[in-house]
DNA sequence: CATGAATGAGCATTCATTCAT
DNA sequence: AATGAATGAATGCTCATTCAT
């Protein structure tokens, strides 16, 4: 029951963030009355607290997930973005939540020493500490983890967002390749001087 | 005046949105009690849609500008990303507003044909149309102008939001470099083997 | 719950009219909070709106209500004028807000095609159809139905506002036979020709 | 000027009453400004004061007007409508709110001993003292003047409001007759058979 | 004399939350 | 466990009024 409330919190946080929301919206879209939810929660920022360590657990857990050793950086890469694409789908817009969480609302756990984080900088944060682990630094081009970090997350956040502007039925998967492309070669595209067909 | 409220409202708006802003936090920050707003504005939606609306024109405008027809892509994007780059220090949070705009609440002033999109969509297809004209499909990699804008704007974006949640003393303008080769070379960096003419 | 409410609402109303009533006003008269009346109703407006429409159909029920056959006009009026007084010392000041309704906030509802008739007008007109069926032309003096309706209301109304503004002990139906007689014979009195000393 | 403002200020009165009418739409009406209101008048309930002070005076007026001792009755109470039509066709819906005047918020200047009356009360309190002069007991078909003068004025009333809800280019003069033949006879109408002598 | 600007006092309404049932 | 009812605490907004210009 606390899933179902939290899923429904979901669809209703992603239409129009924390404040828009009411205890209406959320008992609406998961067919209780408000009063029912307080069962459960012990409040509507409590509920939206869970709903985003919720989301941050499911994607912090992409990271958790091992990768065969024998894989090149682009394949782990791969890997991983196929996992969070499954989650995207799987939350649509409430994904976005967690990206734009503001740390000044309380809302999310910080970081180590106090400090307050937005959603993608955790996210961005948790990511340079994943490519530190699955990139050489040839692979990383000589940048920084960090860096590279918040790259991968531009690129792949700003398709995202198309996405889920764009009609309904369109894959998100269908933009990995792209993105990949992207965020290794750039504009200029891969060098084709090596022949490599990747 | 009316400008110095606009002013106050970003400062507000950024802090927490249009829904958690009050009418209270804008008076408070230009220096106002609640009442006297309504002198110069119909209501609290008329603000915000103004200040997007003043968003928007300033960084459309930047768009307009001519750049010297002599010069490469990437001497073109400098120039460009140079004068974002000033509205974006000049707005700090306020300008991350503008891209977070959702169409839902009619905000945002559509596309062609009623067509309701969100900020940063609207910044991405104008972004395409002037890449259309600032590069030549060679310089774009053969790739679409749109997926060219969308990349553009999440490697910037990244950046630029990684800098609102720095410290304050930070220069965006530093960033600089560091955007635009990634986002001409991605994670592979310039190929400096074969003393790239790019 | 919601009677209760409204018969609060027509005390409060009675006293300043519409926009002279708060939602305070009326939720101290029905023992509430502000707050508490939106269980119930939408709004003020909904509430006068209510209020309105509940004295319209009791007030139009006591026309609907049959009279014996066998009756004379007056015997008829009288009986009219009975169930009328009953209501007007039910309702007090309440009862003077229907005749006093202003169609310009559509507080009423229309008559026939879209017109937006006054209370006093609703009431006048359905004493006209009224009367057309209990009276015959003879005993209307050759008059148009609506002028005696109109001659009635205005005759009766006078007498209902004197009521009002007195001591709260003094009863309407006392006020009944002078009422009667000017209705039927005005100033001059009835006629003593008859012997009748009236 | 004073004497524009209130006349502006009755228009806009008898659009709403005291309450739903603002400065701004008094302002409007005269030609002004809110603020230049306050030049002339204290506030608003001091402008809704002089104006209902104003109607009462013209009202009053009439009554004070001498009338040929060799008239009849029924010829100085024809005198009298003329005077007072005169000023309601002036007047129009203004005309209407001096006998709406309620005293509770202390609008209206009281009667003897500190009594609080409608606009309606003390115009009837008038009327009754006027009869007693212009009429002689017979005349008055040995009623009371006090309950005369409510049945004329409900008489009359209930016509007037008639004529301000309809066709604007109306004449209230034409119900003249009507008003004072159902005023002198009643529903009965003139009795012709005796020849009568009224 | 006229007014633009500013504001304090309210007001209708919303909403998260509590609680008895 | 679920909810209808009730409410305190805002919130956006209006408006009569003041005052410097």
């Amino acid at each position: 029951t606390r899933e179902d409330i939290l899923e429904a919190a979901a669809r209703a946080f992603a239409r129009g963030g924390f404040e828009a929301t009411t205890m209406q919206d959320i008992a609406q879209e998961a067919g209780y009355t408000p009063a029912s939810l307080y069962t459960y929660f012990p409040g509507k920022k409590a509920i939206f607290e869970e709903l985003v360590a919720l989301l941050a657990a499911e994607i912090f857990q992409t990271f958790d997930e091992p990768v065969p050793r024998s894989l090149t950086f682009r394949q782990r890469l791969e890997l991983l973005i196929a996992r969070q694409v499954g989650l995207a789908q799987k939350w649509r817009d409430a994904f976005a939540v967690f990206f734009a969480v503001r740390p000044d609302g309380d809302y999310v756990g910080g970081g180590d020493k106090g400090e307050r984080l937005a959603g993608f900088d955790l996210y961005c944060r948790r990511f340079a500490q994943w490519v530190e682990e699955a990139a050489s630094e040839d692979e990383m081009g000589g940048k920084e983890p960090i860096d590279v970090a918040y790259f991968f997350f531009g690129t792949a956040y700003a398709f995202f967002l198309r996405w889920l502007g764009g009609p309904a039925k369109a894959n998100l998967v269908d933009m990995t390749p792209t993105v990949l492309d992207l965020f290794f070669y750039g504009l200029a595209g891969k060098p084709a001087a090596s022949g490599g067909k990747n």
